[in-house]
DNA sequence: CTGAAAGCGCTTACAG
DNA sequence: CTGAAAGCGCTTACAG
């Protein structure tokens, strides 16, 4: 009577033993079948008490959590990813599990990630993630298990699963998006740092001039931080003598695209009238707010969020596309384009 | 040999009974004392084995799971408040708990939450936080343990404890802000549905006012969908006739002062040359990158967050101030200023 | 100083 | 069709 009901209690009400009452409240069993009224009993005394079960019994005994833990390197400074964890919680609830979620700080220390995941399997989740913010490389810890999908992340060793925006392809559709409103000198701004996301889009970059035969010329591919400052410095690039200037910009993300646009109009140039824009990352409340909205490839992070618990579920499903990569398998998700007013024909 | 080693293999190897390797390995036991050498056994031992405690058995042994639950409307649709959540978990970390984290959509359907919660029950989770992403009221829903906090939430009955930030106060700071740079005609670009959080503010734009000796005047309260689009239509307010047009403005949120910048630009006007303005939340990737950067009042959530994990564990000594209200307390957290370059004199 | 035993709340062969 | 019993991996009086 302390505390909450047992299922001794329930079976005690309803006058049968706790098997019948176990096997009643967890549906029908193999070959075990309880007569309609006894079921009808069993059911009225626990609800009656309002009986819920012990999960930490339950999990006990059948050596399984119904969780699922969650590593992420930061939630906060990001804001625009945590739909990944929106998703996998959304996803882990459809399919009974719960989630814990543990940030290990950015960049996340080995000591810490450690941690983390020993905390987690003293937990006995069942599975795990990990997953980053940023798209990046992550070198899997000691003993994590075998089922732990990485998620915005690579794994650089072990045969683990790893799912990731589709980052070069989804450059290359920003870049053709510009080429085929007949853009011919088309620059990229890229981020300064060598992350695997910059890189990858550099050869989308590419793959695209390469495609109209455009020979690309390195003054129009410059690096800059990638925040809102780096975009405004970027607006040198239309500072170039007239033949070399560009007629549109690839920006490596929406922030960066945010500066430009100041930088385009601390010129007295408008877009897209003087100067096509293309973003990347369709971050929240800034894409669609910019002045004119921005057109930008957008980051499938739910998508990406709700495969990896589908994955370790053993369920994944709706969005199949695994290939072999290393000894593990990557899935790419696709970046979808999102047209807004940004683009428009080059001037004349 | 299957599984994880457990505390049997760890006795079998270090010779000694569970007990023993328990009582060791759970630190000192009042009143029972393993001698040195018999410790240095067990933890070597467990080393060797990899030894990790079993939580589900020990939580119901002990009947307390070394988890807290956090319900949150919507983690997705409003980035920066997951800051809440970041701290929130830190604090949980940094006191052995994990956090299940929950999302039960916006608006939250009270028999989601109820399933949410009743989930986080079964899961015996030491304690509840319900956590909103932006400021509101909210309904108990039955059976919710006492203990539970309401974060950025007010509980509308129970006693239970409600973690804000101090929103009346906060705008009368920002419009004092305004008032001490010399400016009198002072609008507030408000928000236009009735949530708690417009109340509240304008209650301090009013307390500001009054402090000055100056009258409200009707025409600077304004009301428009709380986004940029509502801030750029807040620009009519410079429409207003010569010696009724404001010369400052305080916005509901930042997202308003973002379409207000783009308001007094079309208009040929120049902030804070021509006008001055106050934002508030101090939103990531908005207030800091406008140009010019905003002055804007902090919501402190990260504060809020750590503050409803301590609270719940019964630690709280980092922000004491709790207040009877209703039959419940209520903490009122500080949102300090920040100040940037929107704010100047008036123009003479 | 150390261990045998009971018990946390379940599930699951197994027997009747 | 139904129940007694064992056991999941711990902790904690209690006895020796």
């Amino acid at each position: 009577m302390t505390g909450r009901p047992t299922l001794k209690d329930v079976a005690q009400r309803a006058g049968v033993s706790v098997t019948t009452v176990s096997v009643v409240l967890n549906g029908q069993r193999a070959g075990v079948r309880v007569p309609e009224p006894t079921r009808e009993r069993v059911r009225k005394a626990a609800d009656a008490l309002g009986y819920r079960p012990n999960q930490m019994a339950r999990g006990l005994r059948r050596r399984t959590s119904q969780a699922i833990g969650f590593i992420s390197d930061e939630v906060t400074t990001t804001p625009f990813a945590v739909s990944m964890l929106a998703a996998a919680q959304e996803e882990a609830a459809r399919n009974d599990h719960l989630l814990f979620v543990v940030n290990v700080g950015k960049p996340a220390r080995p000591d810490v990630m450690q941690r983390a995941m020993d905390s987690l399997v003293e937990h006995q989740v069942s599975a795990l993630i990990v997953a980053r913010m940023y798209h990046q490389e992550v070198e899997p810890v000691a003993s994590m298990p075998e089922s732990t999908v990485f998620l915005n992340a690579r794994a650089t060793s072990g045969s683990y699963r790893s799912i990731v925006p589709a980052e070069r392809a989804a450059a290359r559709a920003a870049v053709r998006e510009l080429l085929e409103h007949g853009h011919r000198r088309i620059a990229f701004l890229d981020d300064d740092t060598n992350t695997i996301a910059s890189g990858l889009r550099h050869q989308g970059y590419l793959d695209a001039l390469a495609e109209y035969d455009i020979a690309p010329d390195p003054r129009l591919h410059v690096r800059m931080p990638s925040g809102v400052s780096g975009g405004v410095r970027g607006g040198e690039l239309i500072d170039l003598p007239a033949g070399q200037r560009p007629t549109a910009i690839f920006c490596f993300n929406d922030r960066m695209a945010m500066g430009l646009y100041r930088g385009v109009r601390h010129r007295g140039l408008k877009i897209p009238d003087d100067l096509s824009v293309v973003g990347f990352d369709d971050q929240e409340f800034i894409a669609s707010e910019l002045d004119p909205p921005l057109t930008t490839m957008r980051l499938p992070h739910r998508e990406m969020g709700r495969l990896a618990v589908e994955s370790v579920l053993g369920l994944d499903t709706s969005y199949a596309g695994w290939t072999e990569q290393g000894g593990g398998e990557i899935s790419l998700l696709e970046c979808p384009i999102v047209r807004r007013d940004s683009v428009a024909s080059p001037p004349d």
